[in-house]
RNA sequence: GGGGGCGUAGUUCAGCUGGUUAGAACGCCGGCCUGUCACGCCGGAGGUCGCGGGUUCGAGUCCCGUCGCUCCCGCCA
C-alpha cells in the first residue's frame, strides 16, 4: 500500500480535481455534528479535510494528534470559505476514506505552546520537535552542515574520521572517562577535540583534513554549553593564517547562501588581541554597537579622590543614558560579578552632573570625563587586567539591557595575535593561552627568556560577541613543542609520558600546519536566532547533566562494575 | 564550590497584611450543532499548593531544612 502520494502543505488550487491519498497528524478538529473538519498535519504544512460523518462515523472519534490517513478529491473553496491565514487555503479535501493510523492520548502539553516549561518539552522532545520551531531548527541545521560539506569538499578537504575513545590528559577540560574491560582499571578518555589526531593526519601526509566532529567535555552545562557538541575541525598544512582564515570565511559565507541570506562581506575585519582588550575589554567583544573604553589614568593621576589616585589604571566607558540610582545600583551588582570594588559614576542629567565623587574631582576632571546630557560615565580602576573585566563585563551588559546590539547586523571578526602564555593565577606557573601546541608568531621564538610577552599564532573567530571558534598555526618541531612544555613547567619524563607520540611525530617529518575548529551547534544557534543552543539540538540535555528524556544518567549493578575493575564509593538510595 | 530566581489542576498562570468549599484560561470528558478554520454553545471532571518539619486557633501564604529545575560566577587547554 502507499501511505500518501502527496504532502499536506503542497496542495494548491491546480490541484482541484485531483485524487489524493495523505497521512498526518491531526492538528485541530471542529466537530459541527453533520460535518467534522480536520486540520491535516504534516512537516510541510496543514491541510484541512472535509469529512461527513453519516459515511465516517469515525470523524466524531478523532482527537488531537492522532495519526490519521486520508483519501479523498482536492476542491476548490468557495471564496467566501477561503483561508488566507494558510497557504493551502484555497483547497480543501473531501474526504471519502478516514484511517486512524495511531491513536493518541492526551498530550502533555500542545503542540507550538512556547510557554511550555523547557524541562518538560525536553522530557517530550518528539513531540516538543511535531512543532514548527523544532522543525525549522533541525531542518536549518542540515541545511548549514551540507553547505560547510559542500565548501569543504570543493576546496579539497578530505573527511577523516578519528576515535572518540582517546588517551585522557588531566589538563584542559575535565575528562567523560570510559573504563576499558579488557585492562581493568584503566580507561579511555572520551575525545575533548581531534586536535593531536588532526595534527597527525597533516604528518601523515593528507594535506586538507576535515570532520564535523563531537568533542565531549565533562564540565558544568551552560546556556551555551552541552557535555557533547559537534565542531567542524580542520587542519591543512604548508599554509599560513589568512589561509585558514579564507577557508573559514568560505564556510560562513556558504552557509549564509544555503540559508538564503545575504552573507557577511569578506575578508572579515582583524582586530590585534591587545586592540579588543584595550577598546572593548573583551577578546570576543560585540561589534554591533560603540561605546568604546577610554583611558583616564593621566588625569587622575593626582586626583584628590584616593580610589583614582592610587590605583593603576583608572578607565571608563559612557553609557547613552542618564541612569537612575536603581539601575546604577543594578550595574554596580555587575561590576562587583566582574571583580570590581565599587562603581563610581558621573551621570549626566540634562546638563546636570549628578555623583557621589563629584565633589572629589576637580573641574577639569569632571570636564574630561562627562558626557553629553543624558549620559552616564561609569569607571573602573585597579590593575590592567581587572579594569579590562570590568568595563568589558558592564559594556556587554549594556549592549544587552539598553538593546544597542538590536542593529540587524550580522558582524563577524577576527581576534588575532594572543598572547602565547598567561599566568596561572593559583599557581603562579605560565600555562598555555588555548592549548600547548600553538606556534609563536614569527619574532617571539625566544619566548623561553620572556613568556609572558610572547605572542602566538592564534586566532578567534567572532560573531556578534559569540565566540564562534577557534584555531592557530601548531607547532611542527619537537624541539619548540618541549621549549613550550617546560614553560609550562612539564619535565621531560611527563612529557615523554603525555605526549611521546606527538613528540616523535614532530620528528618525523612533519610538515609546517595550521587549522581551526568552530563550534556547529553555536554557530546554527546564532543563525536561527536561539537565544541558546538546545533548540537546535535534537535531544539535549540540562543543566544538572541529566536527559530528561531517558532518565539518564543512572548508576550501574555492582557485578557491571566489577567486571570493569570499578567500586563506587557513592552510596546511593536508588541503588 | 559560590550567588540569584522559580516550584499552586495535564499546561500557562492568579491567589493582598495568614482566615470558610484554592480560582482563571487553554487542554480533557459528556451533550448539541452542515461551512468552521484557535469553530461555537451547554454541562462536567480534575489539586498531597515540590517534600519534611516548625510557628499559629488556623499556613498555598510566615520560619527552618531538603529536593528538583533554571540563570550567572568559578570551570570550559
Amino acid at each position: 500500500m502507499t501511505w500518501r502520494d502527496v504532502m499536506c502543505g503542497e496542495l494548491r488550487t491546480g490541484d482541484a480535481g485531483r485524487r489524493v491519498t495523505l497521512a498526518g497528524w491531526a492538528n485541530a478538529r471542529r466537530d459541527h455534528g453533520g460535518l467534522v473538519f480536520i486540520d491535516l498535519r504534516d512537516h510541510t504544512g496543514v491541510i484541512q479535510l472535509v469529512v461527513r460523518p453519516e459515511a465516517i462515523p469515525v470523524a466524531h472519534d478523532i482527537r488531537n494528534e492522532f495519526v490519521l490517513q486520508a483519501e479523498g478529491e482536492v476542491v476548490a473553496r468557495a471564496p467566501e470559505a477561503v483561508n488566507p491565514n494558510i497557504p493551502t487555503g484555497e483547497v480543501e479535501v473531501q474526504v471519502d476514506t478516514l484511517r486512524v493510523v495511531s491513536a493518541s492520548e492526551p498530550l502533555p502539553f500542545q503542540i507550538g505552546d512556547e510557554s511550555v516549561d523547557e524541562v518538560l518539552r525536553l522530557k517530550y522532545r518528539y513531540l516538543d520537535m511535531r512543532g514548527e520551531r523544532m522543525q525549522r531548527n533541525l531542518r536549518l541545521n542540515h541545511t548549514i552542515i551540507n553547505a560547510i560539506r559542500r565548501t569543504m569538499d570543493e576546496l579539497d578537504f578530505v573527511d577523516v574520521w578519528t576515535p572518540s575513545l582517546t588517551k585522557g590528559t588531566p589538563e584542559g577540560a575535565r575528562d567523560f572517562l570510559v573504563p576499558v574491560r579488557l585492562q581493568p582499571g584503566t580507561f579511555y578518555a572520551l575525545a575533548q577535540s581531534p586536535q593531536l589526531f588532526k595534527q597527525l593526519c597533516m604528518v601523515g601526509g593528507l594535506d586538507r583534513y576535515y570532520q564535523i566532529a563531537t568533542c565531549w567535555r565533562d564540565e558544568d552545562l551552560r546556556a551555551d554549553r552541552q557535555f557533547e557538541f559537534r565542531q567542524l575541525d580542520l587542519e591543512m598544512s604548508f599554509v599560513e593564517r589568512e589561509q585558514v582564515l579564507d577557508v573559514l570565511e568560505s564556510c560562513v559565507v556558504a552557509a549564509f547562501e544555503a540559508v538564503g541570506r545575504e552573507p557577511p562581506a569578506r575578508p572579515f575585519p582583524r582586530m590585534a588581541y591587545a586592540e579588543a582588550i584595550a577598546r572593548y575589554g573583551s577578546d570576543k567583544p560585540d561589534l554591533r554597537f560603540g561605546i568604546e573604553i577610554e583611558d583616564a589614568t593621566d588625569t587622575t593621576r593626582g586626583s584628590q579622590f584616593g580610589v583614582f589616585a592610587n590605583a593603576p589604571v583608572v578607565r571608563y566607558l559612557v553609557a547613552p543614558q542618564a541612569f537612575s540610582r536603581a539601575e546604577l545600583a543594578r550595574l554596580e551588582e555587575i561590576a562587583k560579578e566582574w571583580g570590581a570594588k565599587g562603581l563610581a559614576y558621573l551621570v549626566n542629567d540634562g546638563g546636570e552632573i549628578r555623583s557621589p565623587i563629584a565633589k572629589f574631582l576637580s573641574e577639569d576632571e569632571l570636564a574630561a570625563f562627562a558626557g553629553g546630557p543624558g549620559t552616564t560615565t561609569l569607571f573602573a580602576a585597579g590593575d590592567e587586567a581587572l579594569v579590562a573585566r570590568v568595563l568589558g563585563g558592564l559594556r556587554t551588559h549594556l549592549g544587552r539591557e539598553l538593546g544597542l546590539a538590536e542593529t540587524g547586523a550580522e558582524i563577524f571578526h577576527w581576534v588575532i595575535d594572543f598572547p602565547l602564555f598567561e599566568r596561572d593565577e593559583d599557581s603562579g606557573q605560565w600555562t598555555f593561552l588555548h592549548h600547548p601546541f600553538t606556534a609563536p608568531m614569527p619574532g617571539s621564538e625566544g619566548f623561553e627568556e620572556d613568556p609572558g610577552s610572547a605572542l602566538s599564532q592564534h586566532y578567534d573567530l567572532i560573531w556578534n560577541g559569540w565566540e564562534l571558534g577557534s584555531g592557530s598555526i601548531r607547532i611542527h618541531d619537537a624541539a619548540m613543542q618541549q621549549a613550550i612544555f617546560r614553560v609550562m613547567g612539564m619535565p621531560e619524563e611527563e612529557q615523554r609520558a603525555k605526549f611521546g607520540f606527538l613528540l616523535d611525530a614532530l620528528k618525523l617529518g612533519a610538515p609546517p600546519h595550521g587549522g581551526f575548529a568552530m563550534g556547529i551547534d553555536r554557530f546554527v544557534a546564532r543563525m536561527a536566532g536561539e537565544p541558546d543552543l538546545r533548540p537546535v539540538i535534537a535531544f539535549p540535555k540540562v543543566a544538572s547533566g541529566a536527559d530528561p528524556l531517558t532518565g539518564g544518567p543512572t548508576p550501574m549493578p555492582d557485578s557491571v562494575l566489577r567486571e570493569l575493575g570499578i567500586k563506587s564509593i557513592v552510596e546511593r538510595a536508588d541503588n
